[in-house]
DNA sequence: GCCTAGGTCCCGTTG
DNA sequence: CAACGGGGCCTAGGC
């Protein structure tokens, strides 16, 4: 595939995976168009940005990386920040790329800055537009490589659920998990137990800080459990977290829902700092 | 500042505000630290990754972008998907870097393959560590550039609510607007109002779908305010929004909370794609 | 496709 | 600082 892609005046690059796009604004549509969807492209450069759709957002001239990936999604960002400042997800159909001739009298194609370069998509799922125009473009590049990528992710919710279910005693003595993601019309509720008195015992699992919604969620289970079945006296409603504030414990008080505190970061606690544990001791531990 | 870059074996760039790092490893970490905190800094190369805090993840080898952003934001992408694999947060302290000699025979360090590039960092305000290893870097680069940007959003909830106390008739006849965010123990209620009957109207705003965690806040609204004001007969309650499901409709009917539609989009709608409006026309709209 | 809920949610605002 | 709620939330899973 590298082998035709000289038929633009592409700078060559001895790194690996790595190609700078020369900046002549000669042909360079057809230089970006003939990475995209193939390569991830950088553009480095001066622009505005309109975002439309869910809600309206302009963007004034700063210098911001525009990042359009393999799959179509497209991220803008600045020198700060987690958060790209604009985006668009994939769904947008061929991107539009468009070279503008902004001078009043035309000049050299070659001299970027009387040129603006501009990218319009459309999403027509969410009805969203959004458009970013270079005034200047300091650098393009494009970037491929393997995608064989592996994650594994442990400490998330599903591992705490398991872990409470290896180890019930920890929410009480002598209580018996007896359902998980037990189905109601209302959505599930994480966790079903029987108390040592043979009551049952609704469980909502937080990881961290019990948020209103949470508590919200809880009672609102109680209510569709109650009616269901039809037992009221034989239901308590818990709700497990590592921290709630003074707010939503009376709350919940009142409302007869128990709060368990379940530090679950000293449970599968992080490796420490003093030891500094490298990568490689990460691995072969587990493998 | 530049004038001193040369210190270093750089490769010399004609692209304003891009500076390409030569990759031979020869106080390759003296040359990244140069630019930390003061350029973006871009590695991309086949790396692996550990995160460890709230949760624990692991990546094995894959070809990624890394980003350190001025504020020490750091971003580990992938060719594909939005979301970056792996981040941190700023809050790091000194980001460090390391170069480990992994061959078995020691040989000339301007040799990548046989060094690796660490990257560890600890984030002491979430216990958070987050260690990248490179074993292949394709490409190196700094850039940096005018931050003077500036974002105008509309079109969010409290646009939302600025033109519902604006327009109150789009509520419902003769309703007024007597209090906005008015707080209670349990949280804010957006909009309160008085109805034509003289009975206060208890209003959640949502810009669009339903959840049921907003249906069960304002039931929670009702709630509390019935206790605190002790005049059930006289407390209508209402959401608002462009869209519910049929299941919380009736859950929301079944607890005397109106469902009142208002389409948003429609009130505040996009500009429409076959006129193309392009990023001129919006501006001098604007100004 | 809708619905539901988790997330290393992030992020800004308020008290 | 904690707490609270919005977000163009995104994303994964279930039905």
């Amino acid at each position: 595939m590298l082998s035709n892609l000289y038929e633009f005046t592409l700078m060559t690059s001895n790194k690996k995976y790595v190609i700078d796009i020369d900046l002549d604004y000669e042909n360079i549509v057809q230089k970006i168009e003939h990475f995209l969807g193939k390569f991830l492209l950088e553009i480095y450069g001066n622009c505005s940005a309109v975002f439309d759709g869910r809600i309206k957002s302009t963007l004034g001239l700063g210098d911001r990386l525009l990042i359009i990936k393999i799959d179509q999604t497209i991220l803008l960002h600045e020198l700060r920040s987690l958060k790209p400042i604009n985006w668009q997800l994939p769904g947008v159909g061929k991107l539009e790329f468009k070279l503008i001739n902004s001078g009043e009298n035309k000049q050299d194609i070659k001299q970027t800055n009387n040129y603006l370069l501009e990218l319009y998509t459309f999403r027509p799922k969410t009805n969203e537009s959004f458009t970013v125009v270079f005034e200047n473009i300091y650098s393009l590049r494009a970037i491929t490589g393997r995608e064989n990528s592996e994650i594994n992710i442990e400490g998330n919710e599903a591992d705490m659920q398991s872990y409470l279910v290896q180890n019930p005693s920890l929410i009480e003595d002598d209580i018996k998990i007896i359902n998980r993601e037990y189905n109601t019309p209302i959505g599930k509720i994480d966790l079903i137990g029987k108390d040592k008195n043979g009551k049952t015992v609704l469980i909502e699992l937080k990881k961290s800080l019990i948020t209103p919604a949470d508590a919200f969620q809880i009672v609102r289970y109680r209510e569709i459990i109650m009616k269901i079945w039809n037992k009221p006296e034989n239901i308590r409603s818990m709700i497990i977290g590592s921290k709630i504030s003074e707010k939503l414990y009376f709350y919940l008080k009142e409302h007869e829902i128990e709060f368990k505190e379940i530090k679950w970061n000293e449970i599968f606690p992080s490796i420490p700092r003093k030891k500094k544990k490298k990568l490689n001791d990460f691995f072969s531990k587990n493998t």
